[in-house]
DNA sequence: TGATATTAGTTTCATTTGTAACTAAATTCA
DNA sequence: TGAATTTAGTTACAAATGAAACTAATATCA
């Protein structure tokens, strides 16, 4: 590892510096993995995050998708309208309490789910298939301490 | 490591899924840096990544900036324009080349380059605090990998 | 030479994203 | 009860981003 202690700016290199990878790397990822679903099921990066939660609870609320995909109300809000419309998602409301929607796949959705995510699987074993299974073992570590750690700053 | 070889959909979890988990990862790394420098020096995201590309090639051109930090020609274009207009790049035109634009930093750019890089390098190595020597080792290393397998997909 | 292509960088316009304000329903509690 | 707060989700407006068209300068080569 290179030395990284400086005073200074001498030697500070964007290519090196960590943020800088990781931003870069996964808009790598996501680039690449957004096309090998985008034409071909005609949904955003966001709409796949709205699928891939709901398929795993399914019947769940807006706000539930909000904990477990990362994203604000306004992202999950904008997506699940998208994917109302092109008839993949619907919605009713909860008769105790019609604050809550509750989000299901249509006939459609669902068959549209069931290609999605094994195409998922497929993108990230290619994508992991370059490590061991060490490795495999180490990267998932290690990003859970980034991301905590990341949390905290 | 969890037995990911499956072939319907059970068990798919957007938590566990790399791309997903990169993506939110490098979020949370550039929204916590970037409010390291976001309202001290008023400068974008975009324009930190290229007063560090200036940084490390003074009199460089937009084109260079392309290829080092990972930027499309109209990303830098917005980027130095902005920064010019707050008085920390200037850039002269090539005589030999009116095409090419060869950008440094005024007194105040420089100023707050030498302020930037010791920030980011802080920044970068409290977010690597929470791993040991040997780990931050094999993150370079694992992300490397990925990089270049990411590329490829 | 001069028509054609290439390179450097900018501008324009459409889409996406982010922030704040908003509606509607339910809850709290004086 | 009923006024104030909270919760769920949407809408509206501003800023950021991306793709394509554009300008200006140089290079290529018939």
């Amino acid at each position: 590892m290179k030395n990284k202690t400086h005073n200074l700016t001498s030697d500070f290199t964007l290519e090196d510096f960590i943020p800088y990878r990781l931003a870069v790397l996964a808009k790598s990822v996501s680039t690449a993995f957004s096309k090998t679903y985008a034409e071909r099921f005609g949904i955003s990066i966001p709409q796949w995050r709205v699928m891939a939660a709901i398929g795993r609870e399914p019947n769940c609320t807006a706000s539930s998708i909000v904990e477990h995909a990362a994203m604000d109300k306004v992202q999950v809000s904008r997506a699940v309208s998208g994917l109302i419309k092109m008839d993949l998602l619907k919605k009713k409301l909860d008769k105790k309490d019609r604050r809550n929607a509750v989000l299901s796949f249509t006939k459609q959705g669902q068959e549209i789910y069931n290609q999605i995510v094994p195409t998922g699987r497929e993108f990230e074993s290619r994508l992991m298939s370059v490590m061991n299974e060490e490795e495999q073992e180490n990267i998932d570590k290690l990003l859970k301490k980034l991301a905590s750690q990341a949390k905290k700053l």
